[in-house]
Parts: C-alpha cells; structure tokens; sequence
DNA sequence: TTCCACCCTGAAGTACGCTTCAGGGTCAAG
DNA sequence: CTTGACCCTGAAGCGTACTTCAGGGTGGAA
C-alpha cells in the first residue's frame, strides 16, 4: 500500500501521514525505489490515531503508547490493552465534561450567571 | 481592579488577559494614566472563559457569543442564554464521547483491536 | 521519449493560544 | 528624587499539528 492510498483510505492527507512518520507515530517498509509500503493494518492504525485526537490526545501522548504495539511479535493484545487504558481516560474525561456541565447548569438557573454562586 | 489584580484573582497571567483583550473576548475601561480598569464581574467572566475552553472551544468560538453580553443592558439573561447554548454543546461532545467510547469498547472486546470489525 | 500522476526530502509557512522581549510610562514609599 | 512594583505597546518567539513550497526522482501509458 502506497502513502496515496493509505492517504485515500483513511481520509488523511500524505503529508499528514509523513508527518505523523516523522513524529513515531506510524512507519513503513520502504520499496526499492523508496516508495513507504504500507501494511493494511496501517489504515486501522490511522483510524486509532485520529479516534486517540479527537478525544483530546496530543500526538505526542499517542505515540508514547504505540513503540510496544509496533515491536509486539503479535500487536493484538498490546493493543487492546493501550485501548483498554484509552478507554478509562475517555471515562474520566466524560465525567469531568458531566461536571463542567452541572456547574454550567447550575450558573442558567442562578439569578446572575456570572457572578459564582455563594452558597452551595 | 487593575489587570494585576484580575490575574491573581483569575489565575491568568496578564498577558493572557490583554491577549482575551486583543482577541475581543473581554474589555476595559481605562484610568486617566492609561491602566485597564476591570469590574469585579470579570473575574467569573474569565472563568467562564476558561471553562468554555476546557470544553474545547476556541477562543473565536468563545469570543463569538460575547458581545451580546457586554452590550445587553442587563447581561444576566444574555449570559444565561449563552450558556444554555453552551449546554447543548457540551451534551452533543459528550454523546460523541460515549459513541467513540463504545466503539474503543468494541475493539478491546474483538480478536484483533486494529481490524475493524467485519460485521455488526 | 515525452507526459503525467505519483513518490521523495527538507525547509518554510499557518493558525491557535499564549509567553517573552524591548522599550518605555506611573506612582507610592523611602 | 530615586527606587521598585506596577502599568503600557508592539513585535517576536514557541509548541502543536499540519500544509505549502521548492526541487527533484519514478514509472506506466500514449
């Protein structure tokens, strides 16, 4: 799979995914002429990677998990594990958004929304 | 209150504060020597600035609602009406959270995470 | 053999949200 | 009347996540 097409299937542009190369996030074997192959899983990958972002993740905390995923003789369970953990942070961050809510809330039925609430 | 005193009281820097200022997000009235002059309303309005950004709303998003407030006669119920907006705003990135969260759920749950499930 | 779509690299540019810098007033205290 | 904490402005710098640019190779079709 070329970058074209990897660009193509996952919806990223090939200078994103030379970029997110370049950062550790994603590698690729090398034809002879230099062209990066890309394995077919690698569009998964992206698809994880960009998931990862728009829950808030920068690609620096992204890739500090992915090296094991890479070099795991079968990524399988290595994944699943990093996404097992991705799981409890996006838990954590749907209630910190519950909570800003409920305070939100709280601030539309007071009297004057801006001024912070005395009691209670 | 001088804009030292809107930092401490905010936990903003200065320049952060005459950067919301540049940006139209907050205003002042200046001394005679020049200095901003806040009004102690500014301090919940920087917070709720700060909290429409922990949101994950850019300062332009933030920025567009506010004009409304600081030309209402009484910004109360402008205020409230904003963030009423807000609200569902912040109900929908939760929704999308918790659809991404099941989706993640689904691949720790599959054989191989990476590979999108083929049926279902 | 000449297109032309595709690939490569390194460097510079962009938007966002600030921080840092440079150069300079203001003002209460000593 | 100087010191020092505070204020001002405009411009440049920084990290993140890319995009754009410049200059150049690759390889199948006409």
């Amino acid at each position: 799979m070329l970058i074209g097409e990897l660009a193509a299937a996952s919806g990223l542009s090939r200078e994103a995914l030379r970029f997110y190369e370049q950062q550790g996030l994603i590698r690729a074997r090398r034809l002879d002429n230099g062209y990066r192959n890309y394995p077919a899983e690698a569009v998964a990958l992206v698809q994880y990677i960009r998931t990862a972002q728009q829950l808030g993740f920068t690609l620096a905390e992204i890739g500090d998990r992915l090296p094991g995923i890479w070099d795991a003789p079968d990524p399988g369970p290595a994944l699943a594990q990093v996404l097992a953990a991705k799981l409890q942070e996006i838990d954590t961050r749907i209630a910190a958004l519950q909570a800003l809510r409920q305070t939100l809330a709280e601030r539309v039925a007071a009297d004057c929304p801006l001024q912070a609430p005395r009691n209670s």
